[in-house]
DNA sequence: AAATAGTACCGAAAAGTTTCGATTTGCATA
DNA sequence: TATGCAAATCGAAACTTTTCGGTACTATTT
């Protein structure tokens, strides 16, 4: 390719067939160019390797800087999600940019912010547990941005990696146990119905009692919030039943942690009258009594994960998966037995 | 200067009599212009009020970006903190950069590491409940980059503002609601010795048992980690004297939380045969059963605080005080009652 | 003193980026 | 169907930045 001169846009311009102010765009992530063009010029520009003087200065210039969007940080989710993304990135030598995305919703101006993102010369985003639309991540990913998120809200579009984890087989998990102890009438308490790990773990939920020839029980689903606050009252509604369900599987340990609360008040015993197993395996799930039976997910692994690859692609190297799953495991303690009356 | 068109730099560079690139030059502080030239053409830039297009850009993105050192996140303590400066963050329009010691201890080359904080256009640093020697402040003081310490773990040195709560005044008053009960025997679980907010709270106990002129006992007083598995240690220590405290002031809450796990566990029935006070004010505590009397820290105000002492030091003003405290306020909720047997 | 080397300074030319108007296309409306 | 309107796309031209070589001046050596 290169005779004598060095590689210079005008070159990369006319061998893709298009104007050098093209090229520039595609580089720079400009919106007006067709899809079908940047990724003929895209091509050319991978095949000769050219790199344009600002991402070269980028390259050698100093330590990386991977934004990490949270949605809000009073879960031990999210900073135990977050100590692991620090784990990696103090490891991998880059630093790590918070902004938190409050009740507000996600950035304002996404392109602006992608923007702002590259000229800052930041090499990367972490979402964890937002939702996050499809047009700005085509802000970051027309900037060749890589973006990684964590546990998405709503189901993570083509171009993103996503890393959670074995939500479905983690409910299966503990419904199974459940089972196993001798349950039969298995409540699920679960997170915002249009969540998409939500779904999954009630789908393992469901797949566990039909392997066991069981018919669920729709009035012992009930969707609601991430907040134990939100179990406590569900469980309120659930002790009306009749007959009672001998057991709850909740969709992550806030809710199960709300359900002991309130059993505690309602004078029902655990696990002696009820078994309650939890999602997520956060730090209180340890220390509440009883210690909370739950379906760890090691969330500092995903942390570590999810930076890890973020370094990866931005070392060149694409993501051979766009999904990402960490096994969970059933941590039994002593919220779970089996059920009363036998 | 302006006829009809935009202002542009060959006009510039026409009125100071050199060439456009000349002008580019200056503007991007290039080192191969004379001393002599740069004055003349800086002062047709101020007089034309030219600013290049990323100036310009700058002028609107750039954002100031603000250090924040912590040791570990899997307390509920920092992780509130750090939202309460997330809130300031976002409301002053600054970004946040997390940094973790991790167990390392912090910086290991505090000079350099300064020089890098300046070098990116940090303008400012929050250092939460580490140890941090007077060294590397002071390579950041002479750089003259503000630093502000939250619930520093050693004495705070004389050119740092450092932000707290009343430790003494809260710990005292934690101690009176027990005396007001009717509570003699009272125990004080603190955290380590040697820091600081430690020894403030224990003298805050003890002043208020002086004020009731009852002697402080010293197997009552039991020093430790600020963590809920050495509250459990220690709680089955004080069960075996004789006599038995009736309450306990613990010096965080995670200490409280660990003393009611294991009264649970050991049978003993809170608040009715041992009340307990904790101090910081995280949110487990209000979700536990019973639900923790404490002195509640104003983690978020005092984390708001912090960011917002550091903005008003950028902006030029000199603090009106080394030290900031916020008040606590004793929250009292079901761990408390009575002594047994009256 | 002359030659040489080194350096600071500047601008022509090359490279890259942004603006803006021209062209096309899709789509709703007359 | 014709017409208008708005959005998408692209490149020419305008603008800015960078590279690179030349000039002039100074210091050093011969």
């Amino acid at each position: 390719m290169q005779n004598g001169r060095r590689l210079t846009l005008s070159a990369v311009a006319r061998q893709a067939g298009v104007s050098v102010p093209t090229v520039s765009k595609v580089i720079n992530g400009r919106t007006d160019v067709a899809a079908e063009t940047r990724k003929r010029v895209l091509a050319i520009l991978e095949e000769s390797g050219y790199r344009s003087p600002v991402q070269h200065r980028r390259s050698l210039a100093a330590v990386p800087v991977v934004e990490v969007v949270v949605d809000s940080l009073n879960s031990g989710y999210t900073a135990e999600v977050l100590a692991g993304i620090m784990d990696s990135a103090t490891a991998g030598g880059v630093e790590v940019l918070l902004s938190s995305t409050g009740s507000r919703g996600v950035a304002p101006n996404p392109e602006q912010r992608a923007q702002r993102l590259v000229d800052q010369g930041r090499c990367g985003m972490i979402v964890v547990t937002s939702a996050f639309g499809d047009a700005p991540l085509d802000a970051f990913h027309r900037r060749g941005v890589p973006v990684v998120v964590i546990d998405p809200l709503n189901p993570p579009s083509e171009e993103v990696v996503s890393v959670g984890c074995t939500d479905w087989a983690g409910a299966k998990d503990a419904t199974a146990h459940l089972l196993a102890l001798g349950h039969r009438r298995i409540a699920f308490l679960g997170g915002p119905e249009a969540v998409e790990c939500s779904q999954a773990r009630l789908h393992g939920y469901l797949a566990a009692l039909r392997s066991q020839g069981i018919a669920a029980e729709d009035r012992y689903v009930l969707a609601g919030e991430f907040r134990s606050d939100d179990g406590a009252r569900r469980l309120r509604d659930l002790l009306l039943l009749d007959p009672r369900p001998t057991a709850v599987v909740a969709a992550s340990d806030t809710i199960a942690l709300g359900v002991i609360a309130e059993a505690l008040r309602q004078q029902v015993r655990i696990p002696q009258q009820l078994s309650v197993v939890g999602f997520d395996g956060i730090r209180q799930a340890e220390e509440s009594v009883p210690a909370l039976t739950t379906v760890a997910q090691p969330l500092r692994d995903i942390g570590r994960a999810a930076l890890r690859i973020i370094l990866r692609q931005v070392g060149g190297e694409v993501p051979d998966s766009r999904r990402v799953e960490l096994a969970t495991k059933l941590v039994v303690r002593e919220s779970t037995a089996v059920p009363p009356g036998e």
